[in-house]
DNA sequence: GGTGGACAAACAAACGTTCGTTTGTTTAGA
DNA sequence: TCTAAACAAACGAACGTTTGTTTGTCCACC
C-alpha cells in the first residue's frame, strides 16, 4: 500500500466531506483526522484552526458559483439563453462539488460574524447575476413584463439550490435531464 | 416581574428556537437553560435527553405538515385550485412556525437512524399529496401532459421549502403576495 | 542537514448527564 | 381553614468523556 503524506488541499476536501455529512458542529478535529489517517492533533500542521477549514471550505463554495456566473454571463445572448447558461452552470457546481456546495449552502452560518458577512455579500452578488437577467428579459418582453427580478431570481435559486438535497446521480435522472427539467420550469415561470 | 414555572412545552418551543438558530450540535444544554432562566441540568426534570428535544420539535415539524396537506385535500376541486391550497398551506407552516420548521428541514439528519427514518417516511408521504395533484393536472389536460410529477413536484417544494431561509416577514411582501407570487410561478411552470 | 508532516502526551474548557437536595405549589384530611 | 403529605421544578456539585488546541519530539525526504 502506497501512503502518500496529505496535504493541505486534503485536509480541506474532507474537512468538506465531513462539515456536508454531519455539519461544523458535528464534525471533530479527531473525526477529521481518523478521515486521513491522522490523529487529530497532526491536522495542526496544515491549519491553524478549525474554523480556518470551515472558511476555506465554504470560500471554495463561493469561488466557484462565482466562476460559473463569470463564465455564463461574458458572452451575449437573449435573456432566455443567459439565464439557461447560469442555471446549466450552477447545476454543474452543485454536482461536480457537492460536499463544497453542501457545506456552503449549509454550515455558512456557522462561521463567524466577520466571514459570515463576506459569504452574504458573494451570494448576493451571485443573486445579482440572475437578476439582471431577469431585469433584462422582463424589459425587452421575452418573459413577462409583470416578472419581479427579485423574487423571481430567488424561486428560481432555490429550485436550484435545493438540487444537492435531492438529486441522486445514478437515479433514473441524468444529469443533462436535469439541467432542461429545471430550465424548462423556470423558463415557463418566467413566460 | 412575574415568574412562571416552565413546562416541557416551554423547553421544547426554545430548543427549536436555538436549534433553529445554531443547529442541534451548537446548541449546548446549559445554552438551552440560559434561554429559559435555567441552569442545563434543570432540564432534565423535563426531558429524558437531548436527542429526545430534537425528536419532538422534529416530530412536531412533520406533525403540522401532514395536518396542513389533509386540509387542503380534503375537499375536491380543481387540480389547480388544490395544489393552490397545498401551497398556501405549506406557506403558513412555515410563516407561523418558522423555528419548528427550520429545525424539521435542517436538523433532521441529526437524529438516530430509527427516527430519521420516520422523517423520511412522512415527507414522502407529504410530498405524495403534491404528486397526486400535479398527476391529475397532467392527466385531465389542466396542466401539460409532459410534466413529471415526480420532479415537478420536487420543484415546487423547493420553491416552498426555502421560503424559511429568506423571506422577511416585515419586508416589503406580506404574506399573500408571497403565496400569489409562488402559487402563479409553480402554475405558469406546470400549464 | 534542514524542513515539514506526523506523533503522543497533555491542557483547560465544555460537553451531556446523574445525583441528592431544596424549593415552591397542589392536594387531602382533620 | 389549617396542616401535612405529595409532587414537580429547579438547584448545584460532580461524573466521565470529548472538545479544540499546544507542545516537544521524532522521522523521512529534499
Amino acid at each position: 500500500m502506497v501512503t502518500t503524506r496529505n496535504t493541505r488541499g486534503d485536509v480541506v476536501a474532507a474537512a468538506g466531506r465531513l462539515f456536508a455529512e454531519r455539519g461544523y458542529h458535528g464534525t471533530s478535529m479527531r473525526d477529521l483526522g481518523k478521515e486521513l489517517g491522522l490523529l487529530g492533533s497532526s491536522l495542526y500542521s496544515h491549519v491553524e484552526s478549525k474554523q480556518d477549514l470551515l472558511v476555506d471550505v465554504v470560500g471554495e463554495g463561493a469561488r466557484l458559483f462565482e466562476a460559473s456566473a463569470a463564465m455564463a454571463t461574458e458572452h451575449d445572448g437573449s435573456a432566455a439563453e443567459l439565464l439557461a447558461a447560469l442555471i446549466r452552470g450552477h447545476v454543474e457546481v452543485v454536482l461536480d462539488n457537492r460536499d463544497i456546495v453542501r457545506t456552503f449552502l449549509n454550515e455558512a452560518r456557522m462561521l463567524d460574524s466577520e466571514h459570515r458577512e463576506r459569504v452574504i455579500e458573494a451570494r448576493d452578488h451571485y443573486e445579482k447575476a440572475f437578476r439582471r437577467v431577469l431585469q433584462a428579459g422582463a424589459a425587452d418582453g421575452s418573459f413577462r413584463r409583470e416578472v419581479d427580478p427579485k423574487t423571481d431570481t430567488i424561486f428560481v435559486l432555490s429550485v436550484l439550490n435545493a438540487v444537492e438535497r435531492w438529486y441522486d446521480p445514478v437515479g433514473e435522472l441524468d444529469r443533462p435531464a436535469l439541467v432542461s427539467a429545471i430550465t424548462e420550469f423556470a423558463l415557463r415561470g418566467l413566460t
